[in-house]
DNA sequence: GAGTGGTCTAGACCACACG
DNA sequence: GTGTGGTCTAGACCACTCA
């Protein structure tokens, strides 16, 4: 990244500054390798910081470098793919199934799942809520929400450890015939708790997949699984 | 919104006021209605201007809201549904796709790209690009390039019309068995062409859909596809 | 304690939409 | 011309990591 100045365009410096900054990193930089700080990149490119931070947020944002607080900014790898097609059809927790349980409460779900669990929607009623995460290559990548109304899993209500819970939850759902699902992807930020989970700042960008499952057609539960952004790609294989 | 002061508390202000100008939205505003501007937005809150931004910035983001230079901020609209499921197994401009078509040229595809159409991956071999959009409520939310090697359909090439050559080649790609598909979905960031169909900034968030379409156990056909993060949200029904 | 990215301020000017 | 959001600056302090 030999360059010193920017020249004199009309495009806006942040998005010259980003696409001169990408091109660099393609050529002239590894996989991890460490950039120079804000301050200097800043300085080297004759531009305020926060000007060389819109860049350096736009390429964090695709996924092309990766920040750390007290650290530094390196190159990422390219992201990973992580299946999430439909076709296998099965409850989650089933076999093959990746995801780890982290807990179980019972809890007044958000009005958005209320809805599609056809329960009461003025959000008094409780359900089974499941917290589980995806770890990949020792990083977690994704965190999980799994909401289910009690009637469709009695058992889990009086277990007294929270995993143990998670467990009795998913095998009573297991018990079900499974008639369909269906899925939907769509951008979201990080609430604070995904974000301890995800390993990021709170507001980090997410893919938010939202999956219904029906039996017997009901919805028996719905899940809120939250992608890190940066990190995963969601491959649908056929 | 009536609020004027931030109580004092830990977390970033940005946050904070992300979080109350989120909840005024819910209760307060109507989808459509104008917000006041950052200015007095600001000055209401008691934080600078560049502050109110990000949180605005991270509402602008979630879907929560539309900025237009010039005009204001207002409340979007909840975010429709755009049906990408695979399951309708056909080809691209088969019948029930909405897609219009904008153009067709010979082009020289992304490296990634011409590796996943197992054409020459040093970038020379060109292929049919044609360009399409998705139009709903009368609103760009969708823009596509397909990729198309010569070999499978060789009608297009000496087309004189550009419309008229994406017609062409998807009418030969029509003609062939079409043996499976395979799609991922990731965040990007929209390049100044897509930007441009779409109706918003270079860079404003895009959620990426890469279809690989299979014939004969070939790639036939490559389409990245750039929907509107801010608008949509991708549904895969069963 | 030194160095990093994250937050925040108080200004300024620009590009665009609209009457 | 007036008002809007978009860009940019030159500072400051904070929270975090690591040696």
């Amino acid at each position: 990244m030999g360059t010193t100045r920017l020249e004199a365009v009309q495009e806006p410096k942040h998005r010259h500054l980003k696409t001169v900054i990408g091109e660099a990193l393609d050529s002239e930089f590894a996989v991890g390798q460490i950039l120079p700080n804000e301050r200097e990149l800043a300085a080297r490119f004759g531009v305020a910081r926060a000007t060389l931070r819109q860049a350096l947020e736009q390429l964090t944002l695709e996924g092309r470098l990766q920040r750390r607080r007290g650290v530094g900014t390196t190159v990422a790898p390219p992201r990973m793919g992580v299946d999430v097609s439909t076709s296998s059809q099965d409850w989650p927790g089933g076999p093959g199934d990746a995801w780890e349980s982290a807990g179980c409460l019972l809890t007044a779900p958000p009005t958005a799942v209320s809805i599609a669990l056809g329960t009461d929607s003025d959000g008094d009623e409780q359900v089974h809520t499941v917290r589980r995460t995806l770890v990949r290559h020792g990083q977690p990548v994704a965190a999980e929400l799994l909401y289910v109304p009690q009637v469709f899993a009695p058992e889990g209500t009086d277990v007294p450890s929270a995993t143990a819970g998670a467990v009795e939850v998913l095998r009573a759902l297991r018990r079900l015939p499974l008639d369909g699902q269906d899925r939907a992807v769509e951008l979201g930020s990080a609430g604070a708790d995904d974000a301890k989970q995800l390993d990021r700042l709170p507001g980090a960008p997410v893919l938010v997949v939202t999956t219904r499952y029906v039996s017997a057609d009901r919805t028996a539960a719905v899940s809120v699984a939250t992608y890190r952004a940066d990190t995963c790609r969601l491959t649908f294989g056929d």
